[in-house]
DNA sequence: CTGAAAGCGCTAACAT
DNA sequence: ATGTTAGCGCTTTCAG
């Protein structure tokens, strides 16, 4: 059980003072014009014991962490994990690491880890917003620390933010929908005043005013549970037999459309064609294949982490956010044909 | 941009010393005879400036982070990411934060990983052990640091650990495919040295042995593109066109096995029946529905962190662990019938 | 019951 | 070019 070692010890061992030491560790030997030499040495002594600075010391000290706290609702939906990850490879090539969690749309969970975030004094964070964090946002910009929102964004806070044009997507989908012939088009989503909800429900209700056809719209609770959500949709779609496609507002939500499809032995796109709001693997490979909007994912990682990387650089207080909207794909698969 | 408060400032404010702070904060008060008024008056005005003791600073000296770090392969693999959500609340609920990230089954990764969970002081380790990494948890364990492995442990190095019984697992799924008469089943599995993926090999082959029928194994690279995984899985099937059933040694490798056989216009189970070591979401809706080896999830989770939260508690070395093995449920759907 | 003071490991003015 | 020293905010021994 070896001692750990500080930066006194190798200061000691090497008869020199530990400031010189921090000097050379941090990379600042030829501004303070310390000799090659001790350079040298000292470098290899530090490496040669494996000492590592304590980085709690060293926050304490700083004020920074080195760390990015990132925050979505559901780290084990797919969208969220793969944007997760890209970001998190792009961050660790910066010097910086990723502390992430789920705020499974919780404002209070958020709020909890919003607080425990500043606590550790992450130095950025990314948010999918839920609805009311509104000032705990506004806290954290107010204290300087930045901010990117992506997926959503919270239209009275002026924050960077990296978004799809859900209003288009959702209207052209609902567009090639009606373009094929369907009447009864329903849109079923989550009930949620978040911006990327409000858009997709307006594009829906967009196309579906210019198909001089009625809106057909089911919001569902989000909950944790599966299956105070999945009676819903299967009730809605009892009540609503004149249905012939469907608008899923996400992944998550299509799957429960499937699950209640099949129970209710409906044929897709026989009686229903469907099309899902977010790509998933298991889209393409399901009997028949989901046509879905998909979100350009590797974009919106790249965007937001870049954004933010160079917010963590300058830290000018910069009014002027940036706002990117990346456009969405509609992959054309057998559930619509 | 307020200032953030120290204990200093609310000592101040109350005209007390910041050890009587300390002591109330810390629930010390009855210990040190601190009067009821005092403690009162001080949680009261605490409560109202909204103080939160630096976390930072407290580690730095206690040497304590209330914090578990978490290591699975991947973190967005559904099997991982319900377990990670179940230990998260668990240990939430005992005081303990969650610091989780993915292995990705690379050892170099891990270890630094293991590095960086280390320089952030935290308390205590679950783990899905990739290869070689024996060395960095037996130091874990020599610095005091309680480590518990789950899914596969190694044999070589005294930890304790939450598994399922693997081999017997296997090995009844595949008298299972016996017993419906399947004459050429086939295993397809990653190469790997993790003692679950052995386990698994082991009880297909004893249960193949029994059955007088030739094994016929495929073992695949682990690697991060999908493609060069899905490649060697058709070449396998194509050189094997006897095969009439087949055994995936987890629910990514079922994935890529279905994604192959419908390339290839098998009929499941008419040509080929399939069973998946892992149950998925997805499986009990795909048509046909797929058997799977399901393993006890909430169980897992529930002996993973109160056996780390028990050791956490109490100090003593206690060299004697726990080895937990618990029992899968063959699921038996569309895919066998 | 309460306070003074040391010290966790590090950085960075300020000296020299 | 290198050393001295004062904290960052907290816990905890030791003295009253």
């Amino acid at each position: 059980m070896k001692k750990k070692l500080s930066i006194v010890d190798i200061a000691n061992s090497l008869n020199i003072s530990k400031t010189t030491v921090s000097f050379i560790l941090n990379g600042r030997a030829r501004e303070k014009r310390i000799s090659e030499e001790l350079v040298e040495r000292v470098l290899k002594y530090v490496k040669e014991v494996g000492y590592k600075p304590n980085s709690l010391a060293k926050s304490l000290r700083t004020g920074k962490s080195n760390t990015i706290g990132l925050l979505v609702q559901d780290i084990s939906n797919n969208f969220y994990a793969t944007i997760a990850r890209q970001i998190e490879d792009l961050a660790y090539k910066n010097g910086y690491k990723i502390i992430y969690s789920s705020t499974e749309n919780d404002t209070q969970k958020t709020q909890e880890l919003i607080a425990m975030f500043r606590d550790r004094h992450v130095d950025g964070y990314i948010i999918v917003p839920p609805e009311g964090i509104e000032e705990d946002i506004r806290s954290l910009i107010k204290d300087g620390l930045p901010v990117v929102m992506f997926d959503g964004y919270i239209p009275k806070v002026k924050t960077d933010y990296v978004v799809v044009d859900n209003l288009f997507s959702t209207y052209n989908a609902t567009r090639y929908l009606v373009d094929k012939g369907h009447k009864h088009i329903a849109f079923i989503t989550f009930k949620s005043g978040q911006t990327q909800m409000i858009e997709r429900l307006d594009g829906y209700k967009q196309a579906m005013k210019e198909s001089k056809n009625p809106t057909l719209i089911k919001e569902i609770d989000f909950l944790q549970e599966d299956k105070p959500m999945i009676d819903p949709v299967r009730d809605f779609l009892n009540e609503h037999k004149e249905i012939d496609a469907i608008l899923f507002g996400n992944n998550r939500l299509s799957i429960f459309g499937l699950k209640v499809l099949r129970d209710l032995n409906k044929r897709v796109p026989e009686d229903v064609a469907l099309i899902s709001f977010d790509d998933y693997e298991f889209f393409e490979l399901y009997n028949p294949s989901v046509t879905a909007i998909a979100q350009p994912i590797g974009d919106i990682a790249d965007n937001v982490i870049n954004i933010l990387l160079r917010r963590l650089n300058t830290s000018n207080d910069n009014d002027s956010k940036e706002h990117i909207t990346l456009h969405t794909t509609l992959k054309i698969r057998k559930s619509t044909e």
